[in-house]
DNA sequence: TAGACGTAGA
DNA sequence: TCTACGTCTA
């Protein structure tokens, strides 16, 4: 379903404030906060090149906030879904690459994080972080043996305190 | 998400007419004529069994519309999906035993068919075809050569004609 | 926990 | 065509 066709940008979306909360991961799709249905990281091309745009830590990986200003957030590939697909190391493409991308040019990244909706209801929801830069990236042996990125997020100072 | 609370039911879902059209299949789950999310059969337990409430054709496997009253409906599982799970063979258990219960017990199931919205818009919709009886199933080998079930559905008399 | 006729985007 | 940190129900 076409939503709307507004052009991906980079930075704030006008009208989303720190600690906006969305019902489900459709909402972030309609207002423009990560274009992608079931992909942590979105992106877009600027000038030729692979730029992140978002990304949404639903805490279902090996991710996690050091602090309340550093994330630590793996790349995508290479994950058994359902315990079906052989793991892999993961690959500096698509939206890995775009987030390395975004760390050399010092683009940021606006960060979504997900949460259970209170207790064992399974819901998945949502909340706007705010815009992070992406500090650091290192590549390691996973869960499985395989590589995998982890790109370190730093909270970009001056935004407003997020409470849940 | 939790949308509604209402019971599953078989048979007619109240305000919904042969003929109205959805635009997702969220809409489908939130109005409670199909309360599966990607499973294109869905059921109840009635008495300890299981019944078939309702199916979604999509076209995207082996069925098709023999007549405008009869479908004919492959059953679920086995399938590979993305080209990465072995086809296997459907086994008489979920939706095809449900199918086949419903069969049994003589009970209508609601028929929903997917169509693609207009020219190359890769946008599937959705279209509530009425009422059918389930009259016969067979076992066959489908495309991969593993077993298939294939459900023939007939459209019960006195509804009306749907138009696309 | 594993299933499944979904989706949007690259 | 393929991927993907989804999402539901049993």
């Amino acid at each position: 379903r076409k939503w709307v066709n507004e052009d991906k940008r980079i930075g704030s979306v006008p009208g989303i404030e720190v600690g906006d909360k969305f019902e489900c991961s459709t909402e972030l799709n309609v207002i423009g906060l990560h274009r992608q249905f079931q992909n942590g990281i979105d992106f877009m091309m600027k000038d030729g090149e692979k730029l992140a745009t978002s990304i949404v830590a639903s805490g279902r990986y090996a991710n996690h906030m050091i602090s309340s200003e550093v994330l630590v957030y793996s790349g995508q590939g290479g994950n058994p879904r359902a315990g079906r697909i052989e793991p892999k190391d993961q690959k500096l493409e698509r939206g890995n690459l775009a987030l390395m991308n975004s760390m050399e040019a010092g683009t940021p990244v606006r960060v979504i994080r997900g949460f259970e909706d209170s207790e064992a209801s399974k819901n998945m929801r949502y909340i706007y972080d705010g815009l992070y830069d992406v500090d650091k990236v290192t590549q390691e042996r996973g869960e499985f043996g395989k590589l995998v990125f982890k790109f370190v997020l730093t909270r970009i100072p001056g935004q407003p305190k997020l409470s849940i």
